[in-house]
DNA sequence: TTGCTCCTCACGTCACGTGAGGTGGC
DNA sequence: TTGCTCCTCACGTCACGTGAGGTGGC
């Protein structure tokens, strides 16, 4: 029977953690000592183990929990669930790398041309989850709203005079 | 001067991104109308715009703020710092699609041999960031407090008799 | 007596989402 | 009058970390 510091520490856990996991009732040592101090059995070391290998997997505690109580193709599932959002999550992580690379390379262009040309822009935009439509609708929008800024805009990105009066035509468009 | 929605819409932003951003004071609207109405001008879109781009980039809300006060330099160290940054979460959920893959498999072979071998095991526990030197803590740990169960647990993976007193009198081991 | 470990609240984190309850504008 | 948008609180989220204030054990 060890106590909380001494389990969290062969685990390489935090005390706080095991608390936390007690609080939610996720793992609650099965005895008290004397003093009141949580005593964990080895029953509770071989749940905690299991635990600690799941949320080393990213798992969430709440399906950690359904994962003990429930058996194999439950945990089957959730892995193979975890499987594809782990690719998702690692896809936005590397568009947000990419639009990083973008921007500092802008920036050395800029450095270079004191501007952003429009394939810079637009691959940015790209990069962080434009579409074309969204793009068409910003393009509406700002030309409504401003379109005096817009037209700023466009010759900011080095367009010349009969390109943005295409892309404000465009954008005036109904529908 | 757009309200709220309007301005939300025109980012693909919601509302409540626009009012929490307004409480901590990164993007408070230039002028309210007189029914009290939250209206941003064309000085705040363009704010809005830096703010949007670089969350793209995943840089925290408090960096932003700093990078829009402070120069290109900022900008440009805030963004190199989230590089850095993201290659190791990357890192990290990549552990996770390895653990995943071996959990996944041990399964396959469990089916197969209705036990985990040696291997199997190790590989799981140093894709979940142990070093030998965890290992052998958790060895000791174990043997002292639950010798029985040690050896259970070492004779589960296919250890023959010696390997596993090998395991426990070096488990035992002073130092 | 001095450390060390333990106990139980309770609040903070990060970037919002979601009501609750109520008031203007077309 | 009916929707729609807006307003201001205030609480919830996820997995803990960090005190605060106090009590056992060696």
């Amino acid at each position: 029977m060890l106590t909380v510091g001494r389990t969290a520490r062969r685990f390489g856990l935090s005390r706080s953690t095991l608390l936390y996991y007690d609080s939610i009732g996720l793992l609650s040592p099965s005895g008290r000592s004397s003093s009141n101090y949580r005593l964990y059995s080895e029953e509770d070391l071989r749940r905690l183990e299991l635990i600690h290998l799941y949320r080393a997997a990213g798992l969430p505690l709440a399906d950690i929990a359904r994962v003990l109580t429930a058996g194999r193709t439950t945990l089957r599932e959730q892995l193979e669930t975890r499987l594809r959002v782990l690719d998702d999550e690692i896809g936005k992580l590397r568009s947000q790398q990419r639009l990083i690379a973008d921007l500092l390379r802008a920036r050395v262009a800029l450095r270079r041309t004191r501007t952003l040309d429009k394939a810079t822009w637009v691959s940015i935009l790209r990069a962080s989850g434009m579409t074309d439509d969204d793009m068409r609708r910003w393009h509406v929008e700002f030309e409504r709203v401003a379109p005096e800024a817009h037209r700023d805009f466009l010759e900011s990105l080095g367009l010349d005079a009969p390109a943005v009066a295409r892309i404000r035509a465009w954008s005036r468009d109904d529908r």
